[in-house]
RNA sequence: GGGCGGGUAGCUCAGGUGGCUAGAGCGACAGCCUUACAAGCUGUAGGUCACAGGUUCAAGUCCUGUCCCGCCUACCA
C-alpha cells in the first residue's frame, strides 16, 4: 500500500524540494548560452524589511513567469537582490537608537553608518529566506545589494557620465524639505493629504493711506517671511494700490504691492501675500519681481533669525498660534474660516513638508524623458495593462528636474569633490589628485543620492555595468519587469530613463504592472487598518502553493485586487484535491503497474474517454500557455482548476474506476500520464506540490528528468471534436439521470431502470456502445433500454435533452406532485427560450443580414428547444391526467 | 478642475475583435461517511449585466449622457 497520507501536508515537503532545486543549481543562469535568454530583475526589497502581501503577489507572478519560461527551454535569469532603501531604513534605525537613548546625530556619521551595516549584516538573510519560502527560483548566486562595491561603482559611473553630459547640476532652487528628516525630497515623495485647516483673513494696511487690504491665508506664520503683496494687474478693485507699499503686521517691515497675473481675482479677496522662500508659486512670483527671499524656518522646522525676535526658536505650529494671537490682539485679524485643503506630507515619515529654497543637486530628466516617450512610441517598451502607457506619457511630459541629493548618510555619497583652495567642483570616480588651480586638497560632498537613483540603475548595475560583461550582452535589455503600478513613476520610469541614459537601450521590453492587494471589502491592505494578510502565517497555515494559487487567481487586471482567506482556503482545497487524485492513481498503479510497452497498449486500447481527456488536455495546454503569454494569470489558474477538478477528477477518474473494475487498466495509465503532464503545466503556479507528485509518478525516463523544474513545457497535441461531442452527449445523459435521482430523492442504494428514446440512430449507437460501460460508475442501474421509440413507462420520471428522452420508472418512490413541479419548471424555461429564439428568427433582417453560420446555429437551437418544449408539454399533460385519475 | 479604472448572483470576480440558453470560486439550501479526497460527492436555488438614450438584424460587450464608488493628477493662496 502506498504511504501517501490522506491529507496533503505542504509543510513536510516544501523545504525539502527547495533545497533539492538549490543543490542541483536549477535556478542558475549561464552568462552565455545557446538558448534564448529570458530575464527578469527583481524589484529589490528593503534589505532590512520582511515579506508583505505586495511582495508575495509580485514575486509569485515573477516566479511563475520564470519557471514557465525555464520549462519552455529559455536561458532564464531571475536576478535577485536587495535595496538599501535610504531614508526608510534610516528612520527605522533612528527609532531603535531613540529606544537606546541615543540618536543619529549623537553617534555621528561614521558610527551611524557602521550601525547600519551591522544591522544589514544581521537582517540581510531574512528577506531572502522569505522569498525562498515563497518558492522563488531566483539565481541566488548572483544576488546583489545596491550598496555593494560593484553597484556603487555603477552609481558613480552613471553620475559622472550624466554630469559630464550636463544633465546633473547644482542649483539653488525651491525644493520640498522634510524638517523631520532634515533633507530635501522630490515631488513624488510628497503625499498630499486632506486636512481640516482654516483661512485666516488678515489686514495689511497700505502705507500713507486709509486703505487696508484683507488677505486670506491658510498659513499665517508664513507672513513673517512675506516680501510682497500681489493683486491681479487688471483687478479694478486694486488699481489704486499697485506700486504702493504695505505695512507688514507684526514685523515692522514694509513690502511692495505688486501686480501679477498669477493672482486669481475670483478667489477669496483677490489679494495674495507673497512668501517667496516658502511657497512654490510665491517663489516664481518672487523671481519675476526680484523680491527678497526671506527664509524664516530653520532646517528642523523652527523659526529662524530672519523673523522678528519674539518668534525665533518657536516650532512652526507654536509660531502659528502666537502669530494668530498677536494678530488678534492688535486687531489685524478679520476672521477665521474653516477650510479643508490638501497639505503635503513626507511619504516616509508623515511630516508636513516645508517648501524651502536650498542648494541641491538636480538631474535634468527632460531629455531622457523625451527619449523614454519615443522609445515607448517605437514599441521598444510595452506596458501591460495598456492603459498604463498613458499614465506613463503624462508623467514623462510634465516631469520636472529631479532633486537627487539627500542630506542623509545611508546611501551613495555624491561623487563630487570641492577644491579646498578654489572651491572648484569635480565629478569623478575617486578623489581627484590635483585641482586645475594646482591645489591637491579636496573634500567630498556630504550628501547621499536619492535611493531611487541607484535602484534606477538596477537592470544593468546588477549585471556588472560599467564593465562590458557577458551577462549584459546576454540579458540586457531584460524581458519583463513586474511591479505594482504604484511605483511606475518612482522606479519604472527612472529605470527607463537611466537605462537610456547609461546603456542607450531601454532596460526591459515589457512592463507588467499588477494591481495592489486589497482585502475582501476592496480596502487597501495596510498595517494601520489591521486588514493585512501576513504571507508567512498564511504559508504556515495553508501552504505556499495554496497561497500562490490564490494570488495568481485574484490577479485580474484591475487596480486593486481583493484577496480573502476564503480564496486561499480554496487554493488549499485544490492542492488537496490534486494530492488525492495522485494518491488514487498511485494506489491503483501498484495493482496495475505500467508495462514497459505502455505506448503500444494505449494506442490499441484507445477508448472514448482516453481520446476525450487527451483532447481536453490539449485544449488546456493551449489555453494555459496563451494565458501566461498574455499575463492573464487568473485565466491560467481557472483553466487548470477547471480541467483538473471538473474534467480530470469528476469525469475521467470516475471512468477510470469503472475501467479498473472491468480490468482494463489502460485508462489508469493514461491518467498517470495526463496527471504527470498536468503537473508540468501547473508547476509555475504550484511548484512544491507539483514537484512532489511529479517525482512519484512513473514517467518515460528519457533524458534529463530529475525535476519537474526543468521538465519540458507540454505542447498541444490537437483536439478531437468528435470525441468531445460524443462525450458531451453522454455526460448530459448521466447528469440528467443524476438530476432526477437528486430531485426526487431516490436513495443512493436504489437501482433504477433507465429507458432512453432517441430517433437518431447515430446517437443511439453511441449510447449503446458507451452507456453500459460508463453508467455504473455514476449511478446504480438495473437495466438500460435504448430504442427509437418507446412508451413512457407508468409512474416514471422524465428528462428531455433535445429530441432525446430519458424515462426512469419510479413506481415505489415517485412523488407525482414533485415530478409535476419539476417538469413544469423545465417546461416554463423551455417555453421562454423558445419564445426568445423564435423572436430572433422571425425578424427577416436577422435572417438576411446575420452571417449564415449564426442563423443556422439559431435555427438548430430553436428546433431543439421546440422538440424539448413539445415533449415536456405532452408529458406534463399526461402527468396531470394520471394525477387527477389517481386523485379520483 | 482634468484624467483613469470600476458598477454583472448574497460576496469576490471572469466575460479579446458585438452572435451558444451570461459563467467561476466562495457562500446559501437539500441529500449523501459511494473503498482518492467530508478539506469530499450529488443535486437545487439565485442575475432587468448601475440608470437613460443611441448605433445594429443582434449590445454585458460599441457610442452619448446621468448617477454612485475608487484611484491618479493639478498652483486655487
Amino acid at each position: 500500500m502506498t504511504n501517501l497520507p490522506k491529507i496533503y501536508a505542504p509543510q513536510e515537503i516544501e523545504g525539502k524540494w527547495y533545497q533539492f532545486w538549490q543543490k542541483n543549481d536549477y535556478f542558475h543562469a549561464a552568462a552565455t548560452s545557446e538558448k534564448q535568454a529570458y530575464a527578469i530583475v527583481i524589484p529589490p526589497p528593503n534589505i532590512t524589511g520582511s515579506l508583505h502581501i505586495g511582495h508575495a503577489l509580485d514575486n509569485t507572478l515573477q516566479d511563475c513567469l520564470i519557471r514557465w519560461r525555464r520549462m519552455q527551454g529559455y536561458n532564464t535569469l531571475w536576478m535577485p537582490g536587495t535595496d538599501h532603501a535610504g531614508i526608510v531604513t534610516e528612520l527605522i534605525m533612528e527609532r531603535k537608537l531613540a529606544e537606546e537613548g541615543t540618536s543619529r546625530i549623537e553617534l555621528g556619521r561614521e558610527k551611524f553608518t557602521e550601525r547600519m551595516w551591522q544591522w544589514k549584516a544581521e537582517s540581510a538573510g531574512y528577506i531572502v529566506s522569505q522569498l525562498q519560502q515563497l518558492g522563488c527560483s531566483c539565481d541566488w548566486k548572483r544576488e546583489r545589494f545596491t550598496l555593494d562595491e560593484g553597484l556603487s561603482k555603477a552609481v558613480r559611473t552613471a553620475f559622472v557620465k550624466l554630469y559630464n553630459q550636463g544633465l546633473i547640476y547644482r542649483d539653488t532652487y525651491m525644493v520640498n524639505w522634510c524638517p523631520e528628516c532634515n533633507t530635501a525630497i522630490s515631488n513624488l515623495e510628497v503625499e498630499p493629504i486632506e486636512v481640516d485647516g482654516n483661512f485666516y483673513h488678515i489686514r495689511y494696511p497700505v502705507k500713507d493711506s486709509d486703505v487696508v487690504l484683507e488677505i486670506a491665508t491658510t498659513r499665517p506664520e508664513t507672513m513673517l517671511g512675506d516680501t510682497a503683496v500681489a493683486v491681479h494687474p487688471d483687478d479694478e478693485r486694486y488699481q489704486h494700490v499697485i506700486g504702493k507699499t504695505a505695512c507688514l503686521p507684526l514685523c515692522d517691515r514694509e513690502i511692495p504691492i505688486i501686480a501679477d497675473a498669477y493672482v486669481d481675482r475670483e478667489f477669496g479677496t483677490g489679494t495674495l501675500k507673497v512668501t517667496p522662500a516658502h511657497d512654490p508659486n510665491d517663489y516664481e512670483i518672487g523671481l519675476r519681481h526680484e523680491l527678497e527671499q526671506r527664509t524664516i524656518f530653520t532646517q528642523d522646522g523652527h523659526i529662524s533669525e530672519a523673523a522678528p525676535e519674539k518668534y525665533v526658536g518657536l516650532s512652526r505650529w507654536d509660531c502659528r498660534k502666537r502669530v494668530v494671537e498677536d494678530l488678534q490682539n492688535l486687531d489685524y485679524l478679520v476672521k477665521i474660516v474653516p477650510h479643508r485643503h490638501a497639505v503635503g506630507h513626507h511619504d516616509r515619515c508623515g511630516t508636513i513638508v516645508e517648501p524651502t529654497i536650498s542648494l541641491q543637486w538636480f538631474m535634468n530628466v527632460r531629455p531622457l524623458a523625451q527619449r523614454a516617450i519615443e522609445a515607448t512610441q517605437n514599441g521598444e517598451v510595452r506596458f501591460i495593462p495598456e492603459r498604463e502607457t498613458d499614465r506613463f506619457y503624462h508623467w514623462m511630459e510634465i516631469i520636472e528636474p529631479w532633486p537627487i541629493s539627500r542630506q542623509r548618510w545611508w546611501g551613495h555619497r555624491l561623487p563630487i569633490w570641492y577644491c579646498n583652495a578654489c572651491d572648484a567642483v569635480t565629478a569623478a570616480m575617486e578623489t581627484p589628485q590635483q585641482c586645475k588651480c594646482g591645489a591637491s586638497d579636496f573634500h567630498q560632498d556630504e550628501d547621499v543620492l536619492d535611493t531611487w537613483f541607484s535602484s534606477g540603475l538596477w537592470p544593468f548595475s546588477t549585471m556588472g555595468w560599467p564593465e562590458e560583461t557577458e551577462e549584459l550582452k546576454t540579458f540586457y535589455p531584460t524581458s519583463v519587469l513586474v511591479s505594482g503600478w504604484d511605483i511606475l513613476f518612482f522606479w519604472v520610469s527612472r529605470m527607463i530613463m537611466l537605462g537610456l541614459g547609461c546603456m542607450d537601450k531601454v532596460p526591459f521590453r515589457t512592463v507588467y504592472l499588477h494591481g495592489l492587494v486589497a482585502d475582501e471589502k476592496g480596502q487597501k491592505m495596510s498595517k494601520s487598518k489591521g486588514n493585512t494578510i501576513d504571507p508567512l502565517e498564511t504559508i504556515d497555515t495553508y501552504g505556499t502553493d495554496a497561497f500562490r494559487f490564490a494570488l495568481a487567481n485574484v490577479s485580474t487586471p484591475i487596480p486593486y485586487v481583493s484577496l480573502s482567506e476564503s480564496q486561499i482556503e480554496s487554493g488549499r482545497r485544490f492542492a488537496n484535491k490534486i494530492w488525492n487524485a495522485a494518491r488514487f492513481i498511485l494506489m491503483n498503479l501498484e495493482k496495475h503497474p505500467i508495462p514497459a510497452e505502455v505506448d503500444a497498449i494505449e494506442t490499441e486500447q484507445e477508448t472514448l474517454e482516453i481520446t476525450w481527456i487527451r483532447s481536453r488536455f490539449s485544449h488546456t495546454i493551449k489555453t494555459t500557455t496563451d494565458a501566461l503569454e498574455n499575463f492573464r494569470f487568473y485565466e491560467a489558474t481557472q483553466t487548470l482548476y477547471a480541467f483538473l477538478w471538473h474534467e480530470f477528477c469528476d469525469w475521467y477518474l470516475e471512468f477510470t474506476k469503472q475501467r479498473i473494475a472491468q480490468d482494463e487498466p489502460a485508462a489508469l495509465w493514461v491518467a498517470a500520464d495526463v496527471l504527470e503532464q498536468t503537473m508540468r503545466l501547473l508547476h509555475p503556479l504550484m511548484p512544491f506540490l507539483t514537484e512532489e507528485i511529479w517525482q512519484q509518478l512513473p514517467r518515460n525516463r528519457t533524458q534529463d528528468d530529475k525535476s519537474v523544474t526543468i521538465a519540458p513545457w507540454p505542447e498541444p497535441t490537437g483536439e478531437n471534436s468528435t470525441a468531445e461531442t460524443t462525450m458531451a452527449t453522454l455526460t448530459e445523459v448521466i447528469e440528467s439521470i443524476r438530476s432526477i435521482r437528486g430531485e426526487l430523492n431516490v436513495p443512493i442504494g436504489a437501482s433504477v431502470e433507465v429507458h432512453i428514446q432517441s430517433p437518431n440512430s447515430e446517437v443511439r449507437e453511441r449510447l449503446e456502445t458507451y452507456l453500459s460501460q460508463y453508467l455504473p460508475a455514476f449511478t446504480r442501474v438495473a437495466d438500460i433500454t435504448i430504442a427509437e421509440s418507446l412508451q413512457k413507462p407508468p409512474a416514471s420520471a422524465e428528462a428531455v435533452i433535445g429530441e432525446l428522452a430519458i424515462y426512469i420508472p419510479l413506481a415505489d418512490v415517485i412523488d407525482l406532485e414533485a415530478e409535476q413541479a419539476r417538469l413544469s419548471k423545465r417546461h416554463q424555461q423551455a417555453l421562454k427560450d423558445v419564445t426568445a429564439a423564435q423572436k430572433t428568427l422571425d425578424n427577416p433582417n436577422f435572417v438576411e443580414r446575420a452571417p449564415e453560420k449564426v442563423v443556422a446555429q439559431k435555427r438548430a437551437q430553436l428546433e431543439r428547444l421546440l422538440t424539448e418544449q413539445d415533449k415536456l408539454a405532452r408529458s406534463l399533460a399526461m402527468l396531470t391526467e394520471s394525477g387527477s385519475e389517481n386523485g379520483d
